[in-house]
DNA sequence: AAAGATTACTAAATCGTTTTAGTAAAACGT
DNA sequence: ACGTTTTACTAAAACGATTTAGTAATCTTT
């Protein structure tokens, strides 16, 4: 059994402290959550059991402490898919962020599936995160209204529900829409279609009703054969082919495409080299998002580009303050986007 | 009160299923965890029991059920930056299989950093995950020793440390080097520059040595004034700096960059674009790992790439089967790279 | 029909904290 | 010097599950 003893160092406990200090187990949860002052512990005696902590390398048990407390100082991550350069990029700063804060985060890809959507949440509040952030999904609706309800701390980002009272952290799709197009036409496109998902979201939504305001601003007469939507979650690959059909048969028909998001203009970028198009010269191109590809890729996209870090940030700093003094009115917060002229458009 | 009592709609706990059905406690947990057969609990008790946890919602307690089993079918993923395309790929892959097997995943970033390095896992540990897969940074040693030898289920990603006895899954990255050099020898490139990370992490170590045996076994020399090593966890532009000024440096004294992961290469593609340099023409390019920038971008950059999926799914698979039946041997599993050439060698 | 085995349950302990409701002893006010 | 506060602690309950060690009642066996 000496071995037994030697790998499974039984874990310290709160009682060990108390015992080896000679006080109670009260005293040592005091002073350990740094209470001594305001609970009148002498201060003798909170050195002695902070030294002792120290010493035994006592770690709080977690599951103890959420079961008292029901505080579990992690925050839930629900994105569409972590792979994605726009959630990978908020993701990482969400942790970052959160890290600072004290915080850690437990990530679910949605992979915009019913199934899938309606799942996680559950799951994570089964583990009772602190808090949520959620890029939502139009099934999550009734899962978000109970959460609400419950009047758990919970952002929303990239997109809303309108009738839903929640903080969220958004960027202006209409007026980011709105001003590509403007610059698609301000350098003589007339003929712009328009590739998106197949989607209720609300951020494709005014995306799409960007896209019209921008056309009738300009004078353009809006063609609804020039717009193609792709149902979400489809492999890359099927997209392409779609995309591609999509181009050949429009063929001569547009001049320009707006993309409303990173991954359909990374796809159409795919169906164009695939079909010898090329940007700019016989089709101008611009994407509501930016990444890698568009930035260095050449030519380089022009992009409505969001602004990742700071929509992170907010989106944190909303949820944490929601957590540590709840009953906070919500902050919907709405962030420019900005244009990044590179040489997709002619 | 009214309100008060139709928000905090009190949880329900295991007991109060029990007064429900008029049984005790035990005999709902028991139901409950399916082992109503074994425990010779009635068919009909076990009915009633299962109906009425369904009827009155019940979920059960996560902190109370970790205290006192230590499970938490949760498993912590740490790696050194999510926002990086091969980390990203990786923990979706991660985050899909573990939900498949009923476990949801934790995510941390080290980025290569001491400090954060140390922290993460101890913090992963007080919350204690049923299990780890960790891209371990050097800095890591010590805590990874101790969590091997507390028999803690563990498997090592991307690298791993020789002298440590744990799982670990990677790619072949002597050969997939080796290869890589010998393709660019094999095109007619005599004069090879190499662009890696200052790091002692074992999978970067490897992919030198396989440059190494792949200039030795084309005849080619060894020249230390083409190999630039950038410390890991620059900004991107401060790498892009360091390297053009590199490449400026030895113009005219390398017809190829053999670059060893997908950051770096992206940053050195950035570094020619703004030196005017162009690819393949002026320089010949293979990178070890993919990314869209290189499968899409003009030119297409030729790549050694890694099976992202499969090491996933093996990492997740081993993990579980170690967390489900403790006691099995070590895996070490070594996948194959695979070359797919594009238009960046000349 | 008595002894033993099986069935169908249950009471109470336990996991490791936090919190509530105390209590002696010391200090203070007058 | 007596009552009141303040100081410096503590015992025990609680959080919500699981598990151990039972116990009556019924069924078998002989």
């Amino acid at each position: 059994m000496r071995g037994q003893s030697q790998l499974m160092a039984k874990k310290v406990s709160i009682k060990d402290i108390a015992a080896a200090a000679g006080v109670s187990a009260t005293t040592v949860s005091i002073v350990l959550n740094g209470r001594a002052r305001e609970m009148k512990i002498s201060e003798s005696m909170a050195l002695k059991v902070e030294k002792l902590a120290e010493k035994m390398k006592y770690r709080p048990n977690h599951f103890a402490k959420g079961l008292r407390t029901g505080k579990t100082n992690t925050i839930g991550l629900i994105v569409d898919d972590i792979s994605n350069y726009f959630f990978g990029h908020l993701a990482k700063v969400v942790e970052e962020e959160a890290d600072k804060k004290g915080y850690t985060v437990m990530f679910c890809s949605s992979e915009n599936n019913e199934g899938k959507s309606r799942n996680i949440l559950n799951m994570l509040v089964d583990k009772h995160m602190d808090g949520y952030i959620i890029a939502p999904t139009t099934f999550m609706l009734p899962e978000l209204e109970k959460l609400i309800d419950e009047k758990r701390p919970t952002v929303l980002i990239d997109r809303y529900f309108p009738d839903l009272n929640s903080n969220y952290v958004t960027v202006d799709n209409f007026n980011g829409s709105l001003e590509a197009v403007n610059h698609l036409a301000y350098k003589g496109n007339r003929k712009i279609a328009l590739v998106t998902n197949d989607t209720d979201q609300i951020q494709m939504q005014q995306r799409i009703d960007g896209y019209m305001e921008g056309l009738k601003k300009n004078g353009l007469v809006f063609e609804k054969s020039l717009v193609k939507k792709i149902p979400f979650g489809w492999p890359e690959q099927k997209q392409v082919k779609e995309l591609a059909q999509f181009f050949n048969k429009q063929k001569a028909n547009f001049d320009a495409v707006f993309f409303t998001s990173n991954n359909l203009g990374v796809a159409g970028l795919e169906a164009f080299s695939n079909m010898g198009i090329t940007v700019p010269e016989q089709v101008s191109v611009i994407c509501f998002d930016d990444n890698d590809l568009f930035r260095l890729g050449k030519p380089g996209i022009t992009v409505m580009s969001q602004p990742i870090k700071q929509m992170a940030k907010k989106a944190v700093e909303v949820l944490v303050r929601q957590i540590e003094q709840s009953g906070t009115e919500p902050s919907h917060i709405v962030l420019p986007t900005q244009i990044i002229e590179r040489e997709s458009v002619r």
